[in-house]
DNA sequence: GACTTATGTTAGGCATGTTAACAAACAAAA
DNA sequence: TTTTGTTTGTTAACATGCCTAACATAAGTC
């Protein structure tokens, strides 16, 4: 196809214009990692002569490197590439209520620096103790890694709280007290995302997610969240609200009347506690102190325990049936303090399958890095979108 | 672009393999009506002579024929094209529990011809009566129209009942009953859909949602669904079980426990009369004997219909809260005999609003074709594809 | 050292578009 | 009626992005 029309000359870029090939090689890297012509050439069905020249462009460009060769069993030795320096990097900042956790990494995802800041009290929601943390972590991180990485591409911010598109309405968002002691950069783009929608994007690159375009990731602990995940592509919505599950109609019953955010106010930890101690029987000794300790000792099989985690269980099962009657994704990923607790996995599965459509339930195996690192990957399609200036759709 | 290697010579498709840009001047026939070139080619940004290129190809297959002239205000006359016999037609039906309802359309919604057919009695669930009148009509439309309006290219027929895709699991589904006395026709592609999704469809193109590419369509009558648009997609889910929020977790409330498909159950308007008879005050004389009558009565100012009216209202709009808590929609359309009552709508919107986040909420103004034109869209966008054997992804 | 095999490059060609220039058809002005 | 300017449509030349075919290079194997 002519794409004379595209870049008329004269018209030039900052960033000359790649072939629709060479960006297709360069997606290839960054996604799949290291490879080599013959490999690439295969996956994108791509002939010998075009990967040549494909390659070329992007070496020129410092977007891809040699960084070695392969030998198959027989015949010449092909080169390998990947990723290259001038490709530039991004930054990740998942921008916690407890913890900053920060990751420098280059667009096919290694590591060049890292650091994780512990705030000093816990605060459950994002404040302006955040938004120093983040400046101040950004700044040093900057002084670091300067070391010939080429240009910061993104830096993408995980929040607690609902985050809006551009244009909209984001006076009740809370999206902004991040700004108020951290100036954004202004070079590289801004990507910010809800914490529970990185997550999810995690697990979907990491996790038991991996691979798979429809899903809904559910967080349960403190407060209640969904990532969902459809087509691929993270479901936002058009307040961000997208996935607000605290907000289910709660209690629906007949007789009752609901309460706006009672689903979360009532499964949130502070609730089950409260009820836990409430209903704590005498000779049971004290009750336990937090949801840790009271999971702890219903997996050790003290029968009061075991009871209150069962009927929570339950109740998260019925909120997972409610999602699946809504958008049937299939995979329901349970993350969260309570949502990885292995005796709440099979009341779960039961319960959601009973009340609603066939589900796989499972319990996400992803460390206290998933944020960081769906926000990174975020932050890397967007630096994708600003290399590979899209042409077509 | 080189696709010689998409169709290679002496390989030859049965249908000529079109370029790009007339495969986009089609789509844009079929999508916006009849045009001059000048018009698409501003449009599709295409150059007049690839206008000449594109038009001559698709004139030569019969897929585009000129209709008149057009003369603006100044210069030469500009022809004037459509959609030409060549490319086809389409069969619709609407397979309700009600009716059957029948249209046979170019695909360019050029209506060719129509039939209704009354089923004998009212049927609650898609049964063999249906299959044998779906059969019937069938039969009768293939008779009549065949004035030479080229090849019947897909048959779409929308279902009252859960529709899953060909891999999935379809055993639980009643969508092979349609099958029953009803033998799909060798030719043209079959599409089936579920009916709730279909008015969705229809009211994205011709209703309320117009344009919007997230919305949700609630159907609220005897029995309740919903069809779920997010980035102008139909929403299906693995199980075809997307939307169906009879299902969701019912009652939820502390003390209760969910019962599966009790939200249908309860919001249905077959339990919402009991609880009206039995609710109803002696000193009021006999209570309305169905829905229409109480919704009559409420309208007219009926104290007690209209407490119950209300109090119904209140329930829906928990109802579309909780869908808007999940998806976040920023639309939702109300529709069915309950849901498109005037007196539901503003209490729904300001129970929805309380509950969640901001949402508009508006009733669907669609006739009882909504189905069937819902349907005929999905059907023309199957014909498209085969029409146009899609390359590019 | 010749043969086989895989990798990479060069040459030529084709498909799909573009601009530039011209021809044709029309309304309005002279 | 002729001229003029505008819009539509066609023809010619050329740009781009890819392909296949053929050749060159580098490895292991007999």
């Amino acid at each position: 196809m002519g794409f004379s029309h595209l870049s008329r000359p004269g018209e030039s870029f900052s960033a000359a214009e790649l072939t629709p090939s060479a960006k297709a090689v360069f997606r290839s890297l960054v996604a799949s990692g290291p490879a080599t012509r013959p490999q690439i050439g295969e996956q994108l069905a791509l002939s010998r002569p075009t990967m040549s020249a494909s390659i070329g462009e992007l070496e020129r460009l410092g977007y891809v490197e040699k960084v070695g060769e392969s030998q198959g069993s027989l015949g010449r030795k092909a080169a390998l590439y990947r990723v290259g320096a001038g490709a530039g990097r991004v930054m990740a900042i998942d921008a916690g209520s407890t913890h900053v956790r920060l990751r420098v990494a280059t667009l096919d995802h290694r590591l060049l620096h890292s650091r994780t800041y512990r705030l000093p009290a816990s605060h459950r929601l994002m404040n302006e103790e955040i938004s120093r943390a983040v400046a101040e972590e950004f700044a040093a991180a900057a002084g670091e890694a300067e070391t010939g990485w080429g240009p910061l591409r993104a830096v993408g911010i995980a929040l607690p709280s609902r985050v809006v598109a551009d244009g909209a309405e984001r006076a009740a968002t809370r999206q902004d007290e991040l700004f108020t002691h951290f100036a954004p950069p202004a070079g590289p783009e801004l990507v910010l995302e809800n914490n529970v929608n990185c997550a999810a994007v995690a697990e979907r690159v990491y996790g038991v997610a991996k691979g798979r375009d429809d899903f809904a990731y559910i967080q349960i602990g403190l407060k209640l969240g969904m990532g969902l995940m459809l087509s691929g592509r993270l479901i936002r919505g058009r307040n961000g609200a997208a996935g607000e599950i605290g907000h289910l109609a709660y209690p629906f019953a007949p007789g009752h009347t609901p309460v706006a955010g009672e689903a979360e106010t009532y499964l949130g930890t502070e609730m089950l506690m409260r009820r836990v101690r409430q209903a704590w029987p005498e000779k049971a000794g004290p009750p336990p102190e937090d949801a840790g300790a009271l999971f702890h000792r219903a997996e050790n099989g003290d029968a009061p325990a075991r009871e209150h985690v069962e009927r929570h269980a339950a109740d998260i099962g019925a909120l997972v049936a409610s999602c699946v009657a809504i958008v049937d994704p299939g995979l329901v990923v349970l993350g969260g303090g309570v949502g990885t607790s292995p005796l709440i996995l099979p009341v779960v599965r039961t319960v959601a399958n009973a009340l609603s459509y066939p589900v796989d339930v499972e319990t996400s195996s992803l460390g206290p890095d998933a944020t960081v690192l769906g926000i990174e990957k975020l932050a890397v399609d967007r630096a994708l979108d600003v290399v590979l200036v899209q042409t077509s759709p």
